[in-house]
DNA sequence: TCTACGTGTAAGTAGTTTCTGACACGTGTC
DNA sequence: GACACGTGTCAGAAACTACTTACACGTAGA
């Protein structure tokens, strides 16, 4: 219980949204020092509509935040930030967080768990 | 840091592995106990080709292990197990794992179009 | 005004993943 | 033989993701 972490639907957000070479590279840059959206598309190679998208996935998940700062000479600039996420992957966490999952759910019983 | 865990590549495989709703359901279910393919499709209420599917997708991953076993009655069984895996995710253990990434990596040297 | 830099989004395409519905094989039993 | 149960795979549809191109807006400076 005090080691609850997000429900399962929470976790399928969040492993798939690590699940991706860019965005895992996306989060790494972060981990070095804060950065905004143009900086970090040049730095990673990719164009800024695709950072963009991939950007969202990683906020919607919880994993990166974005601020929108003025800097010195009037420009918007949206910098982002790395959460401080901790996720502790094992079968039996797995098995806690499937619990809760909401999505595509059979009417298979309550907890047909029954094995010999 | 010794607690090097699987390379970036590996670890994409994984969080892929794990981040859909049904083989989050695999992993639990089979972490109560081991099962063969045909009763783990009827209890998770899933047809034995997606299943089949998704099973691999874990095996490939490294989650599970699928062992064939002859039953008493001669029928051939596929048995499933979780493996032992265990895997801290952090920031900083996203940018451990995103320097090994070999997947689409743009030449991060030289800018490649920075016209005056 | 035009350029350079920042923001964001919309539309279309290409590619992958997911899923179903066949089909193949095997055994043991009625 | 037909059936019930186990294994596996292939082909195609549907859905989703990733990505590009092109556009919109903003300010500052020559």
């Amino acid at each position: 219980m005090t080691a609850s972490g997000p429900s399962g639907d929470e976790l399928v957000e969040m492993l798939a949204a690590l699940a991706h070479p860019i965005r895992l590279r996306i989060v790494a840059t972060l981990a070095g020092g804060r950065d905004y959206v143009s900086r970090l598309a040049r730095e990673l190679g990719v164009s800024r509509p695709l950072l963009h998208m991939h950007l969202r996935r990683l906020e919607v998940a919880g994993l990166v935040v974005g601020r929108l700062e003025l800097s010195e000479d009037g420009k918007a600039m949206k910098y982002y930030d790395v959460t401080d996420f901790s996720l502790h992957l094992t079968a039996s966490a797995v098995a806690e967080a499937a619990k809760t999952l909401t999505k595509q759910d059979p009417e298979k019983g309550p907890r047909p768990k029954e094995h010999t």
